[in-house]
DNA sequence: ACCTTTCACTAAATCGTTTGAGTAACCAGA
DNA sequence: TCTGGTTACTCAAACGATTTAGTGAAAGGT
């Protein structure tokens, strides 16, 4: 099986050095950049040698005898199934490649079972340290051999007790804040939060972003207006109509998710309230659909690139890694969904506040 | 920088040959199941020894002697972009596992310039194949050191002329057949079709489908209503715009693609039109967004996961690689945007016809 | 003229595994 | 007793780079 290809022998150290008239040795220090007291006419000799035979060197030779890889793994829950979280690869990818590191990439899909295999498989290839991403912000548990190399934990976390890893997280905390000042500065005091299901991170932080922001800007928070669904359009469709059916209905709402805030959408049309005379709506995760909903949806970007890019950075920084949380802000995506409260509704609120 | 870890030195076969009391020889023998002439007692001493210690064999030098690596690489334009596409991954990576291969992925991100490097960089570390993937059906030029090693393209091809590969596409001209054929299954009898941008693969395949169906059923083609817009929903709904303000308006759409039916539904609403009551739409990709639209859309999944794991399968096939291309079907995804056509718009219909 | 230093290079060891060749020990058969 | 054949191992040479420890020659200093 896989015996294709042009097989022609690869060339090695020891032909370039020969067609060139020096030794391996010579070659080798040449070829790395090793110039110590080496002249430029020898130096070109083997350059030149390389090139003729288009030599490559054996990436498994140097590493047997460096004892360094130059290479390091991501780990992912899932490549496939969350639309922009790739950007996290991405981010890490190109930081590697910056710093003349290979990133292997392994999709576990979830299955522990899979992770642990992957990272051993990786452990064998002598990687020189380890990034767990999750797709989700959730909390994980790193398979045990893991403690074999550094490793940096992306939009991922451990259980507090055992916390021992540097763990870099978005700030939905801060962002759910600036998305509900967004709502506050255009005016807005009945401030409706359509969160997702219990117990996540991002359930906890957005939550708590959105009271940041009520109380920074003296408002109480109202706890009727404060709702979970279940991350999906049907949940926040269901809540949405219910808010609305009550007495003095929220001015605008909070949904702690594009995909919500997109049922919202559906209801609030339904019930023949426009965006964003009537009702102004943000959302949370930039996803696709808030770009093609009409009107586009304001909401807050997850910073995936930056937080590969980041986890990565801190793996290669490679200080004793005391464990260590970072937060990475969460920008703003300002669309057209967001507009000052119409006079009746908020008289209405005012009055009733 | 990254000297981390809990650096104690790693196990080698020579230390668990002397715990185990035989030569690394023998051990070596046992511990890769070439058990030709050793008895269970020593096979047993030496796993254990191997387990006592934790051992785990460095894959450099296991490369370097045996001349492979059991790994492959593939070589993708972006896993951010697109939302399901990373399945494409997902089914190569599951392949190659299951055939104790390790895949590694690189993300181009569309550059040729890193493309190369990525090329260079897996065959510096030896592998045995190597994966092309697009995420978006397309043509794409190999970099030459790629005929170094087997190659299989996935979701992309080369110029018809220089055909040299085996390819992997999906078929988005039956799937489009299908598609449209559900909709004369239904009753209609004046369907349009909205396209995206000219000359890509998807454009021409979907395309030719489209008419396919019509042919078969014994309809006639309507030039008019053969429309182009650019693949994203504005351009969509600028086209049902026209199309529904012209006399003799079609009972239901194809599009050629999910965002552009979004598009469609969002001009069908604001022209009044119920969905499927008055008009039926059918789209094309699967997205999210098609299954959290209201009505749900009835469209035509791409066989991402399916592609992945058939190249990769072909790429371990192995066969002296004789350029082919293999099409891959796409499984029809039926939901709530299809119904028969109305009375009036049926009885209008076959008045114009 | 002699010693030291620098220059330009090389021989050989090394990384950890696999593998081709070899060998002791034992037994069967002549 | 000797030959031939298993069985159960072992020795040592690869694999292709990097690196340590030199070496011989020329240059420089006194």
């Amino acid at each position: 099986m896989l015996g294709g290809g042009k097989s022609e022998r690869r060339i090695t150290l020891a032909e370039v050095a020969s067609l060139a008239q020096v030794s391996s040795t010579t070659a080798s220090l040449v070829l790395n950049n090793r110039e110590a007291g080496i002249p430029a006419v020898t130096k070109d000799r083997v350059t030149a040698a390389a090139a003729e035979l288009g030599y490559r060197a054996n990436a498994s030779a140097r590493a047997l005898r460096r004892r360094r890889t130059e290479s390091i793994a991501l780990i992912t829950d899932a490549i496939a199934t969350t639309p922009y979280a790739g950007e996290i690869i991405l981010g890490a990818q190109e930081y590697a490649w910056s710093h003349e590191h290979l990133l292997y990439i392994v999709d576990s899909n979830g299955s522990a079972e899979v992770e642990l295999a992957a990272v051993e498989a990786m452990l064998d290839r002598q990687i020189e340290g380890l990034l767990f991403a999750a797709m989700h912000t959730r909390r994980i548990a790193l398979p045990a051999p893991a403690s074999a190399v550094p490793t940096v934990l992306i939009n991922c976390f451990l259980d507090p007790d055992e916390a021992t890893a540097v763990e870099v997280l978005p700030n939905d905390r801060a962002g759910e804040d600036t998305a509900t000042s967004l709502l506050i500065n255009a005016g807005h005091t009945r401030i409706a939060l359509i969160n997702g299901d219990t117990g996540t991170y991002a359930w906890i932080e957005r939550r708590r972003g959105f009271l940041d922001a009520l109380h920074r800007h003296g408002l109480q928070p109202d706890e009727t207006l404060i709702r979970e669904g279940n991350w999906l359009p049907d949940g926040a469709y269901q809540l949405t109509m219910q808010l609305f059916a009550e007495p003095d209905p929220p001015t605008a709402l909070v949904c702690a998710n594009d995909r919500s805030a997109y049922g919202a959408y559906d209801a609030l049309r339904s019930l023949g309230l426009r965006i964003p005379k009537d009702v102004s709506v943000v959302g949370y995760d930039d996803q696709e659909i808030s770009r093609f909903a009409r009107p586009a949806l304001t909401t807050m970007a997850l910073p995936h690139y930056e937080l590969g890019r980041r986890g990565c950075e801190l793996l290669f920084s490679g200080q004793r890694m005391s464990p260590t949380r970072e937060l990475i802000d969460c920008p703003s995506r300002i669309r057209d969904s967001v507009a000052p409260p119409s006079i009746t509704a908020s008289a209405a609120s005012t009055r009733n506040t």
